[in-house]
DNA sequence: ATGGTTGAAGATCAA
């Protein structure tokens, strides 16, 4: 069973390469992000023709997430993320495929830093560590895929120097990102591809970032124990950036036995 | 120190 994980950055923008990537990978799950529209503007009559059913939980102009599934309609179980019902933010959607319990996760970005987008970070981050310890206790299947735009790790950036004073990789968003681990979830990318191996997930599309391999890796699939058990690889799509009209994100998956 | 690019919405903001 493989499960991905896709910042389209605009599913219209993306709507081509989107229907290339369900026909030429077939994930079973696809998780996205960004779809920066809702209602009438998502696509969702091509994403059915495509053979996908799919949960849409749409914002107007940005964020937005949604999680796909071949030949079934995934089970709704939260539309948003619990903690602040101030917060209206588009940002969390998890349900339920053949029997794995799966979220979209869009972490907020937290530039420019430090400031009230930073504060909204670091706080938006304790409400998914808060969800992430009761999903823990159901024992059972777990997949949280999605742009957590943490940078965990100094291998995990081009350049420690391009990045210091980025959101990305401050030492609260980094600890935050481990405390999730602490929990008990398994990164898959880095459980198959431990470091010093580096592995990108995003390319800016300024200064040429792509053509210099000048990346980061911020889209993560983080897998309960249960789902840990069921690994068998993961990695990203990274061919996928260098297509006509890309976003600046590849796509990341998991394959679960 | 700055600017480089893209998308959606619209005369900027978010990334």
């Amino acid at each position: 069973m493989r499960i991905a994980t896709y910042n389209v950055n605009g599913i219209n923008a993306r709507l081509p390469r989107l229907l290339e990537y369900l026909d030429e990978a077939q994930p079973d799950v696809l998780c996205l992000q960004e779809l920066k529209g809702e209602g009438d503007r998502i696509p969702a009559r091509e994403i059915e023709a495509a053979g996908y059913g799919a949960l849409w939980h749409g914002q107007k102009g940005f964020n937005g997430v949604a999680i796909l599934a071949r030949g079934r309609q995934p089970v709704e179980r939260k539309v948003g993320l619990p903690g602040d019902p101030e917060d209206v933010q588009s940002r969390y959607v998890e349900a339920e495929v053949d029997g794995v319990v799966v979220a979209s996760i869009y972490l907020p970005n937290g530039n420019p830093q430090p400031g009230p987008k930073f504060d909204y970070k670091l706080a938006w981050m304790a409400r998914l560590a808060a969800h992430a310890e009761a999903l823990l206790a159901e024992e059972v299947p777990v997949v949280l895929a999605g742009d957590y735009n943490v940078i965990p790790t100094d291998r995990d950036t081009f350049s420690v120097r391009a990045m210091q004073d980025d959101a990305l990789m401050q030492p609260e968003s980094r600890a935050a990102f481990r405390a999730l681990l602490f929990q008990g979830w398994t990164d898959a990318i880095r459980a198959r591809h431990p470091e010093p191996e580096q592995i990108f997930s995003f390319w800016d599309y300024q200064a040429g970032a792509w053509q210099r391999d000048a990346g980061f890796r911020i889209d993560h699939l983080l897998l309960s124990p249960q789902a840990a058990d069921r690994l068998v690889d993961a990695n990203v799509d990274k061919a996928i950036r260098g297509r006509e009209k890309a976003s600046d994100h590849a796509p990341a998956w998991v394959d679960l036995r």
